[in-house]
DNA sequence: TGACATTAGTTCTAACTAAAACTATTATTG
DNA sequence: CAATAATAGTTTTAGTTAGAACTAATGTCA
């Protein structure tokens, strides 16, 4: 005789197909991502990276680290890589030594030109598969799972 | 003069804080059940493994990798700092010498046993914030964006 | 049956990840 | 002002990830 370790039914109906649903979502929306950015020789974080530092004129660790969720560790190498690559460069700051700002280069801005315009559209159009109405509950039920995940 | 590259407001507006939601939806749910699992000394892959182990008599490389989405060159890794533990050992397949069988051990089912009620409860907790209705509208939404990132 | 393709798992590479320990610099405060 | 605390970035460690190349075993079909 064997013990057969479950849940009661009810409550593996409620959570297990919503559980599963945001694992889907997730694994889709970062597979589509990562090969959209494969086009342009970037991973998802170097990506992100450009991205947020397009239109500034430069940001510190710090503040990449805040706008994107990498953290400080992570951030170091993939600043690194995308210095290798000619597309950021660090900028010591006299002020405080501390730190460090981490500015495009004119390739990196040539780069977040042409490539953040087109995967935003690319994104953009399949949410379009959803109508606004749904977009709308969408975001403010993530936001509430967000919420209870504290 | 600089050139600022944006999308026209009302793209902005519908697409980005979809986006935002799903991803601190995601870092809020993968951060907590990290945190959850750590009181057993499990990674996520790890945990995903005993926990599809369970209550079956073993299942090979690729019947794990097919319900748990861990890539086989991943799972050989997972398994390997299973079986390190204790937890888990391969059992090779007489009939097909490709395959090999994973099965949890007796310290494996203890965990498993121990772990998954008491884990799933915890998630389940959380999700309880949301009222059925609300659970079910988030699947079905989170469903959609599955589909249309294919 | 023998050449060829397929399948299962492993290995390798390049990258990301969190967390903790570490270094240099700046701020605080006694 | 000197001791101490806080901050910014780097390094280290252990683990995950996808993808491609690899090895061994099994299937296919001419």
């Amino acid at each position: 005789m064997t013990t057969t370790v479950t849940l009661d039914n009810a409550s593996q109906q409620d959570c297990l197909p919503l559980m599963r649903a945001l694992v889907a979502a997730w694994q889709a929306f970062t597979g589509f991502d990562a090969r959209q950015l494969r086009e342009y020789d970037l991973t998802p974080s170097q990506a992100d990276v450009v991205f947020t530092l397009g239109n500034t004129d430069g940001l510190t660790f710090g503040e990449i680290g805040e706008r994107t969720l990498i953290t400080k560790g992570t951030l170091t190498g993939v600043v690194d890589r995308l210095a290798e690559k000619g597309l950021v460069r660090r900028v010591e700051q006299h002020a405080d030594r501390r730190c460090t700002r981490v500015v495009l280069t004119p390739r990196g801005v040539a780069l977040f030109e042409r490539a953040f315009p087109r995967h935003i559209g690319a994104l953009q159009a399949r949410f379009e598969h959803l109508d606004p109405a749904e977009r709308r509950e969408a975001t403010r039920l993530l936001e509430k799972i967000a919420a209870v995940f504290q």
